[in-house]
DNA sequence: GACAATCTACCTAGTGATAGATAGACTGTG
DNA sequence: CACAGTCTATCTATCACTAGGTAGATTGTC
């Protein structure tokens, strides 16, 4: 994995973030890194190799962080705040989720970048279901499951829709 | 208001609601519709003209959806079931609202535009303010004004990720 | 020398936008 | 009524530019 591999998916991530996978191009990335286009296309050799490489990297780094959170706190509470911690520091930052950016971009994906899409929330949604099916909390009538698509759904809502009201 | 002007915009709309407005083009829209790409130029000078008076129209159009709801329910419950069924029916109909589509791509919006944007969600979000005021159920210090930006936050974000995951 | 990484130089296809022309409907005036 | 002028809506043709992508030469390092 080579150092400017690396600081062409941060770039591109970051560019994503700001105004979508659309408006990214290989000359504007290979400008910001410092690079030619062409270079770009070795690392990566298609636009979908990109974005599929963009959401996978992006996936583990923020599994990493729910792991991180699990090994810090004990309690159900204590977790879940951490991890709207974690969105809320975003959108103070300015910060969107690369993933809620890109469920918008949904239909540009090929298969596999959809895959990976589809894998970031399952991730986020598995991880809030078992962290509700501990906790004592029950309202009525809702499953574990079904809580956690609403709370990751209040949450990719809400960060799109700071940035659009301010 | 010519007709073809009406079509092309509707037309327009559909295609932003499918895959954003980067992936419409005056090319694509004017076959669609059966006519060049330079009438659509004659309707809509620009792209950013095109991409207001979509934002525009949605909102109106929207806005007499509230107004039916007000007049046709009388409960704050009613109106609240009502709005959701709106969105539910979008959600069914595999349709997603242009305003949350055009939320992510937002950077890529002229002043004019991102203002169109920004009232199409404080619409939403003081008709849902007035109707949790007038409520005489409150959570524990919740303002109305938060609990609707919660509200659409939460809807907004379901049809986006409901798309993805299927 | 082999291999990884980068370059130069190019291609094709598509973009938004503009210029200039034209057919037909509308409008005001003598 | 008739005619001149004007407006609407569309066309053809083209612009300058950017997109993603590719072939082949060059460089540097083990």
């Amino acid at each position: 994995m080579s150092a400017k591999r690396d600081q062409i998916e941060a770039v591109a991530t970051r560019a994503i973030k700001g105004s979508g996978l659309g408006s990214v191009s290989f000359r504007t990335l290979a400008d910001e890194v410092g690079v030619k286009s062409s270079s770009v296309h070795y690392h990566f050799r298609t636009k979908d190799d990109l974005a599929e490489a963009v959401i996978r990297r992006y996936s583990t780094d923020f599994e990493a962080i729910l792991a991180r959170i699990d090994s810090e706190h004990a309690t159900p509470i204590e977790r879940l705040d951490a991890f709207i911690d974690v969105y809320e520091a975003a959108v103070q930052n300015g910060d969107i989720c690369l993933c809620g950016m890109m469920a918008a971009e949904l239909t540009s994906l090929d298969d596999a970048g959809q895959r990976a899409l589809r894998g970031y929330f399952r991730l986020n949604e598995q991880w809030l279901e078992k962290l509700f099916a501990t906790s004592e909390t029950s309202l009525q009538g809702v499953t574990p499951a079904e809580l956690a698509q609403l709370f990751i759904a209040g949450l990719q809502g809400a960060t799109l829709i700071d940035r659009a009201e301010g």
